[in-house]
DNA sequence: CCTTGACCTTGCCCTATGGGCAAGGTTTTA
DNA sequence: TAAAACCTTGCCCATAGGGCAAGGTCAAGG
């Protein structure tokens, strides 16, 4: 019989998240004993499986749940896998181009902090910090 | 008489955001009126750009306060500025890594899926995601 | 049989940075 | 003087769980 702390260990997850994961919707709550414990068959881990795979890709819990709430009404959540998939690589895209800008702006800091040492110039708090132009506010996403 | 909300204009802040900053103790609680309204003092404008900028660098409200703690404690923040640049600067580096390590799995799967549209192959959920080996899991730091 | 340790249950607080809303008081403007 | 715009505190929300507490349950060993 398996038990949470089994099934967890299977799957290479914590206990407490696959509670989180019955919790929100994304497993179907197992069969419970006498005593209330939670009882898994073998089915439920695939389904862990595949969460696991999913979140590797960068998908959010809400997004594995809709793609599974699919699954589970007999339609092809592939349509929806790969427009998920085009979504998160322009975001990453997104994402790796800002923390590029960031760096620049921190290289840019840091060079700035060796050259201004023993200058001894003032500022409010610290001239590294207040000396930085920033370009363009890396928006997150 | 400077408001929260007139602060948090000129700083280009929201009056809960001037108020974050106060609970956490980046900034000095300011003077009150006899009803209540926080009264700041012009003085309290670069400390509030000073936030902005380094929060734009990447610094945690955290780190900023360690900052500023030095600082209103008469000692030079500029090592601990730069130990902390030094940080972010590795995270970043670190973080781009991990995304285009994701980006790469995210455009494989994303080949893949169209590569196996018609192929109508089975799988639990979707040969698209199932498919996709993730080569090593992005670990978030 | 009993104890001990390992496991399970639910529930609550915590992380970071605010956004949004509610209920109520104050100030400013028309 | 009344309405609009501002302020106050407090609470809930977001992510994806981690950690702890209090208490119930199960399996192995003595």
């Amino acid at each position: 019989m398996l038990t949470v702390g089994r099934i967890a260990a299977r799957t290479g997850l914590s206990p407490k998240a696959v509670r989180l994961y019955e919790a929100n919707g994304l497993i179907d709550p197992p069969e419970r004993t006498a005593s209330g414990y939670r009882t898994y068959t073998d089915d439920a881990v695939p389904v862990l499986g595949f969460i696991r795979q999913a979140q590797a890709l960068g998908l959010s819990l809400k997004e594995i749940k809709d793609i599974l709430d699919l699954q589970r009404r007999g339609e092809q959540p592939c349509a929806l896998v790969t427009d998920l998939l085009d979504q998160h690589l322009a975001d990453i895209e997104h994402r790796i181009a800002d923390l590029k800008a960031l760096r620049t702006t921190l290289k840019r800091a840091r060079a700035q902090a060796d050259q201004a040492v023993g200058r001894g110039d003032e500022a409010l708090v610290c001239h590294i910090i207040e000396g930085v132009t920033t370009p363009t506010p890396p928006e997150e996403r």
